[in-house]
DNA sequence: TATGAATGAGTGTTCATTCAT
DNA sequence: TATGAATGAACACTCATTCAT
């Protein structure tokens, strides 16, 4: 009598009912389904950047992916399982970054802090939808509520770590690595929303002076002064 | 951004039926008017603030306001056309902080820069909403997209001026006064959503510090030594 | 962050939101709102008897109320919600009938159990959809099951206390009473479906004398003994 | 009971199209391909009765056929053909019923009688659902209606012929076979459906009892009481 | 012949907006 | 002026059916 419904089925023959027609891992083994799977998640990733995830239609990212309406529910339950995977990428992606920062910050030096900052801007590049819909994320789901604060704590952790030493007398230190993910984050993000402005060297050079003037402020900041005398005297 | 929304009707009756029920101004001139017109906007800084401006909806204003549904389209023709009142309060109130800080940058110190940054952050916790809106905002509508670059603008150039002449060699100073607007955002943010972790005065202690970094480094944290000599030997 | 969903809100803030514009009492205790909720459930009961539950369209029953597809969710969660009113008042009826059938066992007459088999037949007459949705339904929820349950084990129990005393030797009571239950049911069900095959009192005459000769098989099958004076004088 | 179907192409290439995919009947011809339709008959039988017709979906006939999707319409245009092709098969085992009921009628005994209630009880263990279908079916096809039509009215005129001779005066026989057909049904459902509660002999020997004294009420009710004598003394 | 991925029409549900009271 | 019932367009999701492999 009932009408199907969208609850997951969880009685005794649900197991076997299911294997047709649903999004199953099954349909992402084969060399097919994961290709697939890949379009989707990308057109997903455009069609978040173009129009936020709310106002995202699951029918504009069928479009951008150029399949039909009904394949998008043949490899996801609904776009809040499409986010999901993305979201779950873009950790990966990020955790890899928080750890390659927590080796930066024992020996520190412009090359791989340049190389760090550009590596994550890439990441940004790509991910940002992602990140955006982690920070200002109204109710979230209890997953994605958990992915944003692993990422967001990881990031903050890294960061203070590259900090706090040298920081002005009177700065939590806390604080001020929020300051630096915020500033990482909305300078990535102007980069990729206005490609046309600045470029990706700049913004990188520009990170690197701030982030420079936060961490060794005595080298970093007069790093730059041309000119200027010798080393620091420091360290 | 942008909801569907009814266009205009332009049919021969329009003009007639346009009398009776349209949100006029002359409603707004009683003193019932607008104290209707205030509650139903604070409502709406409530809701979007909680919700998003996407997820919410006239109903959880109305709501929120206490008055009935229908009362909303008395005195607003629609969600977005109150989300543009609120957006020309925020950039009036953001207008009065730009010109403050075009007049910070002749004289500074210590006590001026901290007093506008706690009232940036104020205003924050009032119109971040409409602030997250503008810097999100995915196909904006002219109106918006023309106050967002107004106040992004605005605010890129004074801090601009208050950064220009000590940043370091090498440094876009545009990139530089946006990585200075993104922190200030983030931050400011964060302190709104999550007021439980840091006050007000940390946070004003520590962002005045970063942009004393970037500001005035030699008297600065101390941040830059003026002179001080070259990078660091790498690795 | 997250879409609306089905889901009911559980929050703390649930409470005030969902006065709006959920399907509540609150609407059906206005008289017109009453009235709407009337005319939806006569709907619901034409179209259900039409074309059965499943495949019954929300549309079906808005455009056989005459109302617009929208106000159906004004006054009901779904098309389940419906037939859970329905169903209530389903019962409500049968469990009248039962009271009754339990009084009938004692003093027992032609008229009275033509009576009430009359009254059962009009019963169905309009309830006959959900009883029929109750025999025939396939996994249920537990509310429609357990009121099936209720009335299927009240009339069996019923037409056990009229059958048992009566019954041929060797046939087991429960066997029997379901048997009546069944001949009731889709008696009654051939009447509503083929108007004009039979007419009500030819169904419950003949009705009369099938329970008769169940329960009073001396009288009863003998009940027609020609000569036997036909029917009481009535009323 | 129509679902909605694709309606056969009639377009200028239909014709050659046809060829290639259809079902046909010379794939049944084959042994393999004989095997094929009747494992699909009996999921669809197996899934009819687990969740109805117009509930059951393709893939659920498919999955307890243990065969692909696609290999349905190898062998049937729709889920309406198979349950054609069930209904034709249920049609003919109950003509043979019908057939064994007229023979039944001329000499009558409880062995045979209880035969046939025994044999009609089977055929409605297996073909119940098309049984049901025919019953409740709203809006049938032609082809359903008249194998209902047909059905219903053998067994009614069968009855009739048990039945007429000895009814209680004042009874229309029509209506008398109609609550024994009725009767019929709905105990054998009730035995299908809860295989658990009553068994098979229980169920015969009190349709046996009931249509015993319906057919020859003389020995009545009382009917079966074996040496019970004449008929009871009326009153 | 068998498979299962792809398609898209059909239906449920939400909510911005209108309008009679 | 205030109300809230009614409307219908928009969008999510399912599943019968097709067809390339």
């Amino acid at each position: 009598m009932t009408e199907r419904t969208n609850e997951e089925p969880t009685g005794p023959a649900a197991g076997r009912r299911a294997l047709a027609r649903r999004p199953s891992n099954s349909r992402e083994e084969t060399p097919g389904g994961a290709r697939m799977v890949r379009r989707l998640l990308d057109a997903g990733l455009l069609v978040f950047a173009r129009r936020g995830y709310l106002a995202a239609r699951v029918d504009d990212i069928t479009a951008a992916a150029e399949v039909s309406h009904g394949t998008f529910y043949l490899y996801f339950k609904n776009k809040e399982a499409l986010l999901h995977r993305l979201a779950r990428e873009c950790a990966e992606e990020l955790d890899t970054l928080i750890v390659a920062l927590s080796l930066l910050s024992t020996s520190l030096d412009e090359e791989s802090l340049s190389r760090w900052l550009r590596d994550f801007v890439r990441v940004y590049q790509r991910y940002g939808p992602v990140v955006r819909i982690w920070f200002e994320a109204h109710d979230p789901d209890a997953l994605m509520q958990s992915m944003a604060d692993n990422v967001f704590e990881g990031l903050m952790a890294g960061l203070e770590q590259l900090v706090r030493h040298r920081l002005p007398a009177g700065a939590d230190p806390a604080v001020a690595s929020l300051a630096a993910v915020g500033m990482l984050e909305r300078v990535s993000y102007y980069l990729t929303s206005h490609p046309e402005v600045f470029d990706e060297e700049a913004i990188v050079a520009v990170l690197y002076r701030m982030f420079a003037g936060l961490t060794f402020p005595a080298a970093g900041g007069a790093a730059s002064t041309p000119g200027s005398g010798g080393r620091p005297v420091s360290r």
